[in-house]
DNA sequence: CGGGCCTTTGACTGGTTTCAACTTCTGTGG
DNA sequence: CCACAGAAGTTGAAACCAGTCAAAGGCCCG
């Protein structure tokens, strides 16, 4: 009876975390919505079962090369790494997301094929689920996210067309220095090796334009 | 009199023409949109308004680096490059668009700024245009395009990802007979210098590789 | 037919990688 | 809380992939 009773109150107090947890990162979902499209309080009503919240920790897997990418992720907490691994077992950095920033391997989404590509958390975070079928559903059911999901896809679009150009325009060193102009605290965050790898040149080389500007 | 009829005349016929083109490019756009989503015949005649018909000539411009790109540009025929001049003078090529793209510099498009790129035209073609403004009433009317361009969107997305995957992953000549392989007729169509332009190296460099498979 | 643009070829250069050895940092178990 | 092992970062030498420059040949279009 005892024990029942206390299973009781650990069940409510994982539950009372969850929706601690899920309320804070819908909170970050809504307000980036409405940056684009106002929702209506029904609208936000209706929207709401669609999400499931994770917490993760450190160099926890949100999905591995080879699995189908099963969910669409939008980070409210942390840092993530989308990566892959060449032939010669080199980790390769594709993107990375922060705060606010959706992140999921769009090919293996949608067309339902396995990914080449690893996504895995750099710290603890907190990130929403969608899941590709679920995503499907909440779409036609608030058909108005459909103009939120636009607009989000076209952005990473215009940063992918302007990553693009930075690779080819810019050397290595030109690179390192112009990403530690625009986002200093970034580099702060992560380790070298992976701003290295995201960068698209060695740790070592990475280390030896450091040591130049000092 | 005589004069008058005779530019009647002309008038018509250049109306004739410009329908034809019109008709054309609709034709395939609407066929395009409707592998994505079913439209009623009403939101065709709906939609048909807001675009117009382009042909353009070998070497012609639909915007030039420091203009705000003007408008999201579907490929009807033909085949376009969108690049960026280097410090140096160097053209880059950061993608192509054949029949049934979409293409367009989306971070100017969206934050209206002026962009690094120009698109030109590389063979006489045909598109369709649909200007900034006008999406956006298009879609406040139509609001089932959203969703078409939702995922138009996130495929390039896809594509995107993949590219900067080929690029950290393959070395110049591994990248050559990568793409060689997968877009054989594309290879024929396109100057060896755009190739390796759009390949991240020189043409020099390629003419080698050329050699070499001989 | 001529001029300019595209492609080819070769010699030289340099930015970046590779490899290996060493140092410093970090986190985990006793 | 310290010790220690493994991970991350540093340094230098040698090798290499690809770029640069220059000169010559081919080809297309006016």
């Amino acid at each position: 009876m005892v024990k029942l009773a206390i299973q009781f109150i650990i069940l409510s107090f994982d539950l009372f975390l969850y929706y601690r947890l899920y309320l804070s990162c819908m909170y970050s979902l809504l307000q980036h919505i409405q940056r684009f499209v106002s929702l209506t309080e029904e609208e936000i009503q209706l929207l709401t079962p669609y999400f499931t919240a994770k917490q993760t920790e450190k160099k926890e897997y949100l999905f591995k090369e080879g699995q189908i990418c099963p969910a669409n992720y939008f980070v409210s907490k942390g840092c993530y790494r989308l990566y892959f691994v060449n032939e010669k077992g080199v980790e390769n950095i594709v993107q990375f997301a922060i705060e606010n920033w959706w992140i999921a391997d769009y090919m293996s989404l949608e067309k339902q094929i396995p990914s080449p590509f690893s996504l895995q958390s750099l710290e603890t975070g907190e990130l929403l689920v969608l899941e590709k079928q679920v995503q499907e559903e909440l779409l036609g059911k608030v058909s108005k996210l459909e103009r939120y999901f636009r607009i989000i896809a076209q952005r990473a679009n215009g940063a992918a067309q302007v990553r693009i150009k930075y690779i080819s325009e810019l050397s290595g060193e030109e690179r390192y220095v112009q990403f530690a102009a625009s986002f200093p605290e970034f580099v702060q965050r992560i380790p070298q090796y992976m701003l290295a790898s995201y960068l698209g040149f060695t740790p070592e080389f990475l280390s030896k334009l450091r040591a130049k500007k000092r």
